[in-house]
DNA sequence: ACAACCGGGACCTCCCGTTTTT
DNA sequence: AAAAACGGGAGGTCCCGGTTGT
């Protein structure tokens, strides 16, 4: 009842997954409503048609319906299922338009949603930035073991966080213009080709 | 009663900066002898000898005596007056250099309880993440000025993110091995050695 | 543990209301005794013997403790429960008077500083007027369910706000007055007969 | 150097009434840009080229530079000088439309704006309704010396209520929707003509 | 046992009257 | 004498840990 990921995908976490999917829903669509802070909990939970205390079970605090992404480990699984022989620079980037590519109109709304309320309520700003450097550290670690370097190598340290860097400045100057997440992923990758062509000035 | 520079240097304006130093001082003096959460505006106060509101005239929030850095002001001096042939990268490296030698026991002292204090208190975390891309922002003008080029060029955004992004892992990396500021100064110097060198893995 | 009406009124409920009653009267008393702006709510709190907080907990703001109105909800169902075939404007008066007429010496009292109080400071009266047009809204929809209009009629909200303008002019010049409660009522009814009898100048 | 209604117009009270009118053209407009609460009063007085104290000198808060209706007096003036034999609603409805009818274009839009702002800014808002009770003095006594009656007279200040009532019931529905001041103008004008129909259900 | 309730205390804002600096 | 800085104190929010009603 597992992947070859080794990912249980029983009726049971499937119908978890479901109800996780429908707060966060729930959550963004009022957010956009009425606004971040004049949200609470209870009318998430309701609108969801669950209880306060499931809510919490499903996530810990408000800030968590916005910051999580589902998209997330699709885009891990992706990455790592990259052939060996590409660099990892180029498997990111083949990551980041398959995902983006098989994005449905709703799920589409939905992320250009998720995105504007993180970049624009200040306390989800803080906790993304902290997410980045939580990715940053995975990232390297990937990294690492798939070009076989140690992931504590200063070389692979200073790639890692032009990576990093270079992907959060694109996230920031798109979201400031309002782009969609079209215009997101496309900036990204354009800035992750400049990157590779050695940050030509 | 005004330097070259334009800036007001009378008896109230130097009033202030000490008062606004001493605030800090006991400030971090205490949260490293007791703690940040245990450690009360009260007690700051009383310490440097102003009312609780005086406290708050200076710092906005307590979360704010740690995180203004003296030295900020000093080091884009120093960045601003490199000469003008020296290319971005070289100037940053220099200013630097220049501000991190010229550092007092004490200065050094200070700014390494501040550093360890914002690597380990979640909230003040979170805050100087927010700090660095506010600072992104700037680092980014100022090249853009000092170069001729549009301030939105994607080029320079990426070249901007990349610095910042390999500052920040270098950062990162040096406080979770508990570094002192000279470490920290030196680990940021070569990791922009690396990415002017072209990043090689 | 319910009421016919599906109202609540376990131990719990009444305690609440007798505590809310309570930090009301003893906040009414030192109003007036020693003036709004002089009483603090520790004052107030100490007097009903609870803490700060749990004044909080009460009453969202100091203000609070002079515009809540007990008798809001009685007039609301006294109202809805004048029978059918009853115009609008006559089961208004008639609410009026059986909750008028029902004024315990006490209450009446308390009413009567409430009402001066409002009257008098500045920051009262301006949410006192808030409260006004809050009220015309409901009352405008409330008139619509009994008489079968759309909330939305411009014929309908005419009415509502000559209804509530009528009341509202009769309220200031009693209490200009320094009138009693009574005068109130007496007031506020014979205005609205003479909206019925079509305003004759 | 006066108008027949002893109204001083010299070059002074010109020049007040100009920068009067400046300042709030400034203000209003940086309200609309960046926000009610976020703008202060120094940014106002730069924009206006004045500095903060005589920015106090003209407007006593920040809230009057909203609440200040330039149009305030031309209507008070257009009420008092239609002809005797005339009503006072029907010369109520004529100087509303007259001062309505010559608005220019940055005049409707600057009232638009200061419309908005009061009925969506808690603290203005509530000092609007504060001014309507004002308002609702001023006009019961014109009206009162307008028709030789007392102004005390209970008719008379019932019938005042209505009409005041009616129109800040049409004000508010034509807000709520966003309307626009002609709209505004045009729902007033007809609610006042239901009240002159006998208030029709 | 479980949730609601309560007390306490820290943080922060705002205002006003006094002192100090210029 | 005008402006800036300061002290004091009240209002209000939030969170945590202990208690009590259900």
């Amino acid at each position: 009842m597992t992947t070859s990921q080794g990912e249980p995908v029983g009726l049971r976490e499937r119908k978890k997954a479901r109800t996780r999917a429908a707060i966060q829903d729930h959550a963004l669509r009022l957010f956009v409503a009425q606004g971040y802070a004049a949200t609470t909990v209870e009318q998430i939970a309701a609108a969801a048609e669950v209880s306060p205390s499931t809510f919490f079970r499903y996530f810990p605090t408000k800030e968590d319906t916005v910051l999580y992404d589902q998209l997330d480990p699709v885009f891990v699984e992706c990455f790592l299922a990259q052939p060996a022989e590409v660099g990892p620079l180029a498997a990111m980037r083949a990551a980041l338009r398959e995902v983006g590519g098989n994005l449905g109109n709703e799920e589409s709304e939905r992320e250009r949603a998720r995105q504007r309320l993180i970049f624009e309520v200040p306390e989800l700003r803080s906790r993304l930035l902290e997410q980045v450097t939580d990715n940053l550290k995975m990232f390297n670690d990937a990294v690492a073991e798939r070009i076989g370097r140690d992931s504590r190598d200063a070389n692979l340290r200073a790639w890692t966080g032009a990576v990093i860097g270079v992907v959060v400045s694109a996230y920031f100057t798109v979201l400031e213009d309002g782009g969609s997440v079209e215009d997101l992923l496309e900036q990204v990758d354009s800035a992750l080709a400049l990157l590779d062509a050695g940050l030509p000035l």
